[in-house]
DNA sequence: TATGAATGAGACTTCATTCAT
DNA sequence: AATGAATGAAGTCTCATTCAT
């Protein structure tokens, strides 16, 4: 019997994921990641149209579905700020956990793709939006320091979330993730300066 | 013979830096720094054997240079360990900040190069360390939080400064500069949970 | 998919030989002999993975062949070592004859590959030295002088031979094969001084 | 004092066959030319105007002084056709003697010019007809075979020769030379096959 | 759909030659 | 005359993409 279609799409996927986080994206020859999918050259372009595609697909993936997750836990209503915070990190750390190749290729090749204007880039913009919005709503209930330059927080918790991610998928045991998340969240929220 | 006017190598690493932050490094070629550095194109394998070495030869610079004024805030005596972090935050920015395109070289790039062991890896070790052990100091002295996992905190510090740079870079009427610095000083130091 | 007409590999040697042969390895430009073989220049290494790749396969074929051919001559117990070393010059002609850029190839640009130690140089001694053992066999036998140093002697005929089948490749009416052959017999059996 | 004018064009020739002997006319660069005589890259180009004239200039060299001695040679009335002959044997060894690396540009670097018509050409015909002019003086006082074809002669003395010269020149303790002289002329007067 | 041989544009790099000093 | 930095044309080779089967 012929395997459904879409098995070789996802095969391509995977494979092209593993060798973009192992030899980065433009080192990636299409029939490395055909070889490692187990398909011909050719067939690689009947799922993708060309190689910016797979990449592209992967970021619309990895975007929308941390939409998803960041706009559910954004709706919840028997939680405080705070505890959308940390489930926020949680929830990321949980999406890439059982894919490190992923985290290295969400952390490394996005800004081959920034440049131009593509369909991920509103899920980026939108999950972006609902951690600031998470933000504001705490500053509203007293919870988050009003002084806090949204942007700026917003930049220094995503660029701090994702080299954290790297340096995790790169060398798991130097970065225990109980570790990580709990410290994660305990810097963002209270620094590293001593409370007195 | 013919000298040269001016400092040719000087210019195609000018050059490089515009061209690297434009369009990335593997999409950057040796005819448009050339172009760019507004010399022939085998004037560049004049002063650098290979393309990969001009951009090594760019992270060099930084990290020697980063190193070098993180080592000197580190020596000070007279101020105190969260000084050190405040000053070292503005030092980063100070350094780049007449050279926007370098600080996008320097977030996007360097993972092109990280595989393989280069000069410039010791600086980069070396400053890291710097960062770490002024940590440390704080900690000993009662400054800072003693149960922060230095390597957590070190990587997240340093990819939320990589990202804001990077923003700041591509906008910098969304970031101005003042409250990046401020703002980065203060998240990291107190978090952003409100105090009581 | 798109499977082979013909053999692609011999189509790209033919027109090596034939561009060696006029214009020198050197000379020979890879897109020079695609065309000549009638495939793109990518084609080319599909089969060779560079230029002296081809030079050497090439140099390969002739000396193996050259080598089961000497081999054969040499076993044979039905005739004289000065028999052997008539149809041994034949042989060689023999060789050739269908191919003169070959020889013209075999003459001019085995110097470009003898500093490095390859597949061919084992099938070449093994050739030079049948060569000599045929002359120690006919030297034992009473028929070959004794007084004659075997590598001036092997070294002597090899040029000789060389230069006669270069000099036949490039002007067949001035060097006739037939007066060829046999005047390199005479030549190398009772030299030019006219016997009393 | 400045050195004499002509100085720097010997240096440069004579730097220039080392060069070409130990790797190639193509191998060897100019830069490495003008290094090894000591002199800037653009000097080598106020004595010759390209790289090829430099390696036409030592065949113009070799072949008019070649044809001087054979010439000399030919006009001598005190000996023998074969006295003749085997004077221009060790004349022609004696001429490469001082100079091994010239044998072996000689030997391996005439093909790059030989397409063309060169003046080096012209003293080369005279020489081989020289060497064709004894021959048949020899025919006609009985003293060499009239059976033998002169160009077929011509060319295997002259192939036998340039290989012998150049194997000498590669390892001068396996060919000595009184050896080598006394064994081309007995092979070409005599022959291998053993008189009776 | 699947294949993988074939394509050919284009990049990096070399180096003979030029030229300002 | 001498220098050697600068030039830029051109070649080797790669690899994303195509296409005949």
């Amino acid at each position: 019997m012929r395997t459904k279609e879409g098995d070789k799409e996802k095969d391509i996927l995977k494979a092209a994921i593993t060798v973009f986080a192992s030899v980065g994206y433009f080192e990636a020859k299409i029939h490395r990641i055909a070889d490692a999918a187990d398909v011909a050259t050719g067939t690689v372009y009947l799922y993708f149209s060309n190689k910016e595609k797979i990449l592209l697909k992967i970021f619309d993936s990895v975007w929308s579905e941390l939409f998803t997750i960041m706009e559910h836990i954004y709706k919840r209503k028997d939680i405080t700020s705070i505890e959308k915070f940390n489930s926020a990190i949680d929830a990321i750390f949980d999406y890439f956990i059982s894919n490190p190749s992923l985290a290295v290729v969400f952390v490394n090749e996005q800004n081959h793709l920034a440049a131009k204007s593509h369909d991920f880039t509103t899920y980026y913009s939108k999950t972006l939006s609902i951690i600031e919005r998470v933000f504001e709503e705490g500053v509203k209930t007293g919870l988050f320091n009003e002084n806090v330059n949204i942007p700026v927080f917003s930049s220094f918790f995503f660029g701090g979330m994702r080299f954290l991610l790297s340096q995790w998928a790169r060398d798991k045991n130097k970065y225990p993730l109980a570790e990580i998340r709990q410290n994660a969240k305990m810097i963002m929220l209270h620094g590293v300066a001593k409370q007195n």
